[in-house]
DNA sequence: CAAAAAATCACAATATATTGCGATTTTATT
DNA sequence: AATAAAATCGCAATATATTGTGATTTTTTG
């Protein structure tokens, strides 16, 4: 996921908790400058502002191997140990 | 995931890999000292940063629902719509 | 349509991430 | 143990995110 794609996933999730950026700002300690830029996927949030504001919502982040690499992986994983 | 589980994946994948941090630095164009500081899950590193880092070392980051609010959707999920 | 709420913008001040450089420490190799 | 490679650190300079304030626009509500 780009930014883009993060900032309309937490728009779309704020939208599901059907609570305002102004709530979202206050209860994640993020100003709402910052959350407007995120959602819009403009600028470019230190990990704990994201962190922040992913918590307040009830997202989380996770790190995966790029599709690209799965069947490299895959192919791999015979051969080692 | 927090900055410390973060920091540790990448270096992992980076282990996985077999490729130095200087490498890794030079292909994603992110100083090593902020690499460094990243893996070790200190800083609070620029999302772009990050992005470049995971994109160069083949992992992507996604966002999910918390776990704490899997049951609460699967409610919700009835009346939606 | 009018009023209220929510979202967006502009800007200056402040906080903080990033970088390059060189040095140092740690780890791997022979 | 000696050498080389990799990882880590310190620091000053620079770039950039974050914030608060107040205004403006857009959307929602009655």
């Amino acid at each position: 996921m780009n930014l883009k794609e993060i900032g309309l996933a937490i728009k779309e999730r704020r939208g599901v908790l059907g609570v305002s950026q102004r709530a979202v700002s206050e209860l994640s300690g993020v100003s709402v400058n910052t959350l407007v830029a995120v959602e819009r996927g403009e600028g470019n949030p230190q990990l704990f502002t994201l962190l922040d504001i992913l918590d307040t919502i009830g997202l989380q982040l996770d790190l995966t191997p790029k599709k690209m690499y799965y069947e490299i992986e895959a192919n791999n994983n015979e051969k080692q140990q």
